[in-house]
DNA sequence: ATGGTGGTCCTACCA
């Protein structure tokens, strides 16, 4: 069984301990996070491997940032979009052995996809743009090349996009918001149609679940928030996929991040993971 | 009620 996890941190200096309580209490195999906001001099590398991790990273000082921490090695490390020069560090990619998987291994996308801000603003459109680079990118990366078959591929992070009215507390508020915008859910629909699935989707869930609650007006307490945070899996995947859920504990924790973790379990005969 | 909170870095900007 192979457990993948993803968690927008809103610092990973402030959340360093929640990260690390987490891992110990979880142990995911590869666990992606968000906005590490914390530049690759200071990333605080030495406490996360003592945990028993490897960890890739790209980072930038205040703003973005991205990091994979994972039990095994990284191997094909991608940093940054491929195609794109920008200094916004939102996209790291590496693969890890799985002989529990088909093809033997796992490649791991981790993306933090930019906000937008305001529809139709500049910061909007850079979003489109991200997401269509990101679609052709990811287009390439499932077409079967030298191998045969369509690669075990996972892509997961803080997609900044609420798929569906139900992964909106109040859609009607919401309606045509940035995160809920029909373009948004246009290309992230293009991403499903290039042969993933919504992890989260392949099983029954408690209505009302989300991933992120505004830090303002006691959202959490009152359950005010969006699913924005996504775990895409390919198609020789979807098969292997045991169960997907949102761990709002650490939401409930003091000083906590605005994201809840979105984990994953992987496992290559379904009846056997259980048992595992 | 057109606000509110939190992180970064120190002044606004971003979410």
């Amino acid at each position: 069984m192979m457990k993948i996890a993803t968690w927008n941190v809103n610092s990973l200096r402030v959340r360093l301990p929640q990260v690390l309580d987490w891992l110990g209490q979880e142990r995911p195999d590869v666990l992606a996070l968000q906005e590490t906001k914390v530049s690759d001099a200071d990333f605080p590398e030495k406490s996360l491997q003592a945990a028993g991790y490897h960890v890739l990273y790209s980072g930038q000082p205040a703003y973005n940032g991205v990091a994979l921490l994972s039990l095994v090695p990284p191997t094909e490390v991608q940093i940054g979009l491929p195609g794109l020069d920008d200094p916004q560090r939102r996209f790291l990619a590496a693969s890890y052995a799985a002989p529990d998987l088909p093809g033997g291994a796992i490649r791991v996308v981790n993306l933090y996809v930019p906000n937008g801000q305001e529809v139709g603003g500049e910061k909007y459109v850079y979003k489109l743009h991200w997401l269509s680079l990101l679609t052709d990118w990811l287009r390439e990366e499932l077409s079967p090349r030298a191998c045969p078959g369509t690669p075990s591929l996972v892509m997961l992070g803080d997609y900044n996009i609420a798929p569906e009215d139900r992964d909106v507390h109040d859609p009607v508020a919401w309606r045509g918001s940035v995160a809920v915008s029909e373009p948004e859910r246009a290309a992230f629909q293009g991403l499903l149609g290039l042969g993933l699935a919504d992890a989260f989707r392949l099983f029954e869930q408690e209505p009302r679940s989300f991933s992120w609650w505004d830090y303002r007006s006691v959202a959490f307490r009152r359950n005010l928030g969006l699913r924005i945070d996504h775990i895409l899996v390919s198609r020789p995947l979807v098969d292997c996929c045991v169960a997907c859920r949102i761990d709002k504990g650490p939401r409930a924790l003091p000083r906590p991040s605005d994201h809840a973790p979105v984990v994953t379990e992987l496992s290559r005969n379904r009846d056997s993971a259980t048992a595992d």
